[in-house]
DNA sequence: AGTCGAAATAAAAACGTTTTTATTTTTCTT
DNA sequence: AAGAAAAATAAAAACGTTTTTATTTCGACT
């Protein structure tokens, strides 16, 4: 039922074997010449690499692969909830991806993509890498206050970069986003605007950045002498629908929250949604502070105040990183959060509609 | 400077070795009947079946590679437009990623991603990825009229599937979305409603599906006896910038659209924001008929008609068409063309308000 | 009982590298 | 000029498979 495809190889590709032949070296001497190893005289290394360039060699992957037990592949994790069938969710990944490949074009290094569904599916992933050798290094995100991930492969010393910290005390190589900072600084913002009901829009507990966040706003709220109102707090995935879910919840509450701070892109535009199917004017009615990853909030109508931070600028970092680690670097070097940058599109006190108290 | 990674190996992974020394047999018996090869007896094929179980033994990735010549990579090349930075743009691909890898799923392949920033840079990876062997079969998209890639991947009989097709007559593995369909439903709906100047959001014309869309465009006119209004088909990149920049140099027109057909949900969402920012109404003063790729549609403010098509579906067709292509099936056989279903969300008739012709 | 053929298994070679060990060549020292 | 040391190169082994070829075993047939 299937025929065969039969390529035709007009010759074979050129070896060290090849180039043997061709200098009259041994292929010891060629592979050392080609790893630019010392022991080999000048003048028969340059002989060797001008007979490489004439063939067009190329090592071959396998034969490196296969003696030195590395894989060259450069593993990343990336999550596809399935929560909701196709929904509007981790679509910045790609940019992620982009940053990641970047830092390794012109490395030996590919990038191979594990899809997960879940945290357990993830650290399932990571030991599979591990045990099989799939990788020589693993990015991830998706970050757990306490993630089982982190802790294997510290523990196997695995060379691996993390998009988020644990709340653990590790040795590890990672790159974030200072999530604190950024949800004191959305939350002061508004209440100096004069709002006091804040809901902040918040991924679920067990990820290690939902407490950052929680953290920033409940800080905000008391260098105001104030107490945060924790519940405002909606956690959820980080979908479109949850945001606009959670506006439609809050909003019908006696004392409805007059500001959101939302966690994503995604979610904002939930929350968008949200407040138009119920009628409500952003500006007017109520205030709205987002995350900005892949610049599509400055597309929002109206568009909405945003802490920006291009993604893609991580994903070269961790790649980066990752090389280095790779390379035996120490993780502790290779720590580096960012703070986004606000870009201000709203007044963010209701257009000075707001009785400051 | 770099301070050494040592890894600690409890101990090392069994081989065909070990299950040689631990069932008496030779390596070659014991290979023959992990493939499951005839010629073994079933006798011994169980136990040592059951000697791999217990050391819970894992064949070597590399050994086999170097052995067999393949790779067991599945490699997709994942488009980044580099036009604008940090656009909104593309992130429908990490649904598509993610229907590609649970096609793989369970099988020995891995699926490995190659960032391309432009058509030409698509040649070239592809180019490389056949002349190094660095996967055993490709996937992409972005199909142009006249595509490189296709031609290459066809000469060299190097299994592929593409995502979209070329308009060269050639006999290879594809899976599309029926534009020609698509784009006439589209028009011939906004046609029916009393719209007669109908503007087309498009990608570049050297993509071969923009060909086919404006195919779709000037048949629902031609149906009506009328003549298509060419100088209203924008050409452009496919970003949130480009949706938005069309609308706002088609509306100053002294012939003005009253009707925006889109490409994509990143182009709805500039061609809704242009429309914002001048003070436009979706369903009011124009109609918007948009592709609906991730579900984001249903969340814009107003919802505007879309015609949907899950791409995760389009990517795990995608994956399981290459892996039969990979296991020699023919190419004529492994051909999708999906059209999508039209999700109404507006009148499209402006509500009624426009007279009939 | 001896031979043949089939079935089962074993041995050996190969894939393309890198690395360790061995050998040859060159340079230096006296 | 002989010998030792250093430099350069070669040989061989190894990584873990698969596949081709060789060998053994065993039942069946004359």
């Amino acid at each position: 039922m299937a025929t065969q495809v039969h390529r035709v190889r007009r010759t074979p590709p050129p070896t060290i074997k090849t180039l043997a032949e061709m200098t009259g070296y041994s292929i010891a001497t060629i592979s050392k010449a080609l790893r630019e190893s010392p022991v080999v005289a000048p003048a028969t290394r340059d002989i060797i690499y001008k007979a490489a360039r004439e063939v067009g060699y190329q090592a071959n992957a396998r034969g490196m692969a296969l003696r030195t037990g590395k894989s060259f592949q450069a593993a990343v994790l990336m999550p596809v909830t399935a929560a909701r069938d196709y929904e509007w969710d981790g679509v910045e990944y790609t940019q992620t991806l982009s940053g990641i490949s970047q830092a390794l074009d012109g490395t030996d290094y590919r990038m191979s993509v594990h899809v997960i569904r879940d945290a357990a599916d993830g650290a399932e992933a990571a030991r599979r890498i591990v045990d099989q050798g799939l990788a020589d290094g693993l990015i991830f995100s998706g970050i757990l206050a306490e993630d089982p991930r982190i802790d294997l492969l510290v523990g196997e010393h695995f060379p691996f970069v993390s998009m988020g910290r644990c709340r653990k005390e590790l040795a590890y190589a990672h790159v974030d986003i200072d999530n604190e900072w950024a949800a004191h600084a959305a939350t002061a913002r508004l209440i100096a605007g004069g709002h006091r009901r804040i809901a902040l829009v918040n991924p679920q507990r067990r990820l290690s950045y939902a407490l950052d966040r929680i953290d920033g706003f409940v800080r905000a709220y008391r260098e105001t002498g104030l107490d945060a109102p924790l519940e405002l707090i909606a956690e959820g995935d980080l979908s479109t629908h949850f945001g606009r879910q959670t506006v439609i919840d809050f909003l019908q509450l006696p004392d409805a929250p007059t500001a959101f701070v939302c966690i994503n892109e995604s979610t904002t535009l939930g929350v968008l949604s949200g407040l138009g199917s119920l009628g409500r004017e952003v500006g007017v009615d109520v205030d709205v502070i987002a995350y900005d990853d892949i610049h599509v909030s400055a597309y929002f109508t109206p568009p909405v105040t945003t802490f920006y931070q291009p993604i893609e600028v991580l994903g070269r970092t961790l790649g980066q990183f990752l090389l280095r680690r790779m390379d035996g670097e120490d993780p502790k070097a290779l720590r580096q959060v960012f703070r986004p940058t606000l870009i201000a599109r709203q007044s963010d006190d209701l257009g000075g509609r707001l009785k400051r108290t």
